[in-house]
DNA sequence: CTGAAAGCGCTAACAA
DNA sequence: TTGTTAGCGCTTTCAG
């Protein structure tokens, strides 16, 4: 693949190449009609400026990397998509790296893109932890970066993140409501900090509508289908089944529906099931799942304008938190039927 | 974000900047004492070679454009994965683009990583149409170009594609031994050559076992849920139920079964429901789905291979085509429960 | 085995 | 407005 150089260009018409690279881009004098002809000549040759070179001559890639936890579920996904579409229409390529919600390929992601010489960096952290202290660093020499959703409180740092602890208070209000006496909430493990919030929105909801101690419960469970599963199934173990659950997650609430069914149980009309992170299944399904919807488009968007207004703008930023809310779906498994 | 550049390290230590670059091309001569000097300096002062400079001087990109209809649904996530891990061990950045199932937008996306000077494309087609001239054409010119699954049959290139017929064949003839006597094959539209495939098989094993034309019926659907939903509402109105759907796509089978259960009916003992491409909720539902898993880690696999070999091997490769075999997942919903 | 030097294709002062 | 030229940071001949 033998391609063009701005000196073929250049060489055809007899102008120089500064003239030729004038043409490309638009910020410089150049008269009108050279302009025209170059590009038109330019256009006929086949010519494209090679990006690379752009790149190195101006010591900027133009390239951003994204770093998820995953992106096999549709929650990153969609940001991701959202972010490409802002980026890519203001010039910028995007890496997009998947940590597997592991910390230290997470790391090892980060490193390469920082080595790769992005001009900045999206990270939807997998957990806490000691990786804050070198993306801290790294902020601080000057490296642009924004944070989406598992960001912990502690970090300043321009962040999206969703108001898990209102939608969480939300979302369980929702379940009282409906007349559930004893609700257990399913949470993600204590290391992602967005759990701690949800925890926080389900007691306190707990603690406004004066539900007793023993009427509800907290338990550490994980994100996946599978582990809401061995949840239920050792709660059914116990004979310790509340009214409704509360879950993390909407593959954690799938799961915890199918074993209940699996036993007997009807779904809402025994044990009402909530879930968390609305996807597009949910209403496929039967009952249809109850759910927070979060903004996930409207996350990429912003977090991609922020990152540009940071990559723009040569004067330290300050820190810009965008908090974002949120919207309970209501559908069938929440509902308590007339079981009287 | 100031860095470390080759001449940096060189004088440090009063060697020349190609001893440097050396250093870290282990292809060269180099002592085997300065190497290690030069890396272990190299390493303290926190050089790390830029890998645009890199590209520039050896007229090599190192970058993979994949281009895909989507990314939401798991199957090409999946797949996207697999050629990740791939490229990304080889050295290689990954660009992810999705087309919308767009074929102008397709055909954008690859122009865009052609002008970026990919060093080459794996292009999963969202239909069949003008774009393949394009392609070829492109490939005619050197560039490594390999395709994932909607390849149409008439293209003479590189190609990942999963048996479609014959696993379609295997879908509907486990309905047929299921006992079923009617049956309907929901498919994509046919601007999809895969759609084309899956009827083909549908079809031989209506032949194979003498269904009678009455008896099935090939519906074109989409490839969406709610497609799904608006032909089985339709089939309701009509009163033109078979005893079984075999749907082109799980999101369809989906639509049916809710569609379906909505109006009354249960699913698998009225009327059964087969879908296609396996995925994770396909477990969590009731019924459970049943449906053909396709080997998307490995087709993700194969497709980056097969474009490393054509990067590497300078000769006109030969087009290779891999045909890869999926997994009949029986599950509930396709199985005759004795309505006797 | 090592160094000098010519590029890779482009941008961006500086001159004209 | 246009041309000249010196880089950007690296690779890769060619000498030594």
């Amino acid at each position: 693949m033998k391609h063009i150089t701005i000196k073929d260009v250049a060489k055809k018409l007899n102008v120089s190449i500064s003239s030729v690279s004038r043409a490309f881009n638009d910020k410089y004098d150049i008269k009108k009609e050279t302009r025209e002809l170059i590009l038109k000549t330019a256009e006929e040759m086949g010519y494209f400026p090679n990006p690379i070179a752009k790149k190195l001559s101006q010591r900027k890639t133009f390239n951003i990397g994204v770093v998820v936890p995953e992106f096999i579920n549709e929650f990153y996904a969609e940001i991701i998509v959202a972010i490409q579409e802002v980026l890519i229409e203001n010039g910028f390529q995007v890496l997009v790296m998947q940590s597997d919600n592991n910390p230290e390929l997470e790391l090892k992601n980060v490193k390469t893109i920082i080595h790769s010489m992005a001009d900045g960096i999206i990270i939807a952290p997998s957990l806490d932890g000691d990786n804050m202290n070198y993306y801290m660093k790294q902020i601080e020499a000057g490296c642009p970066i924004v944070f989406v959703n598992r960001v912990p409180d502690s970090i300043t740092a321009s962040k999206v993140i969703f108001d898990h602890k209102k939608w969480s208070f939300f979302a369980t209000e929702h379940l009282i409501r409906q007349q559930h006496k004893k609700i257990y909430h399913l949470s993600a493990h204590s290391n992602i900090s967005v759990a701690k919030d949800q925890i926080k929105g389900f007691l306190k909801a707990m603690k406004k509508h004066k539900i007793k101690e023993e009427n509800y419960k907290t338990i550490e469970t994980g994100l996946l289908a599978k582990e809401g599963m061995a949840i239920v199934e050792d709660l059914i173990y116990k004979q310790d089944l509340p009214d409704a659950f509360f879950c993390v997650s909407n593959p954690v609430a799938m799961g915890v529906i199918k074993t209940l069914k699996d036993n007997g149980y009807d779904v809402p009309r025994d044990i009402a099931v909530m879930g968390f992170t609305d996807t597009q299944i949910a209403k496929l399904i039967s009952p249809q799942l109850c759910s927070v919807k979060q903004p996930t488009f409207e996350m990429g968007k912003i977090a991609a304008n922020l990152l540009l207004d940071q990559i723009n703008n040569d004067k330290i930023n300050e820190p810009i938190t965008k908090l974002l809310n949120g919207k309970l779906v209501i559908r069938e498994s929440s509902i308590k039927t007339s079981s009287t």
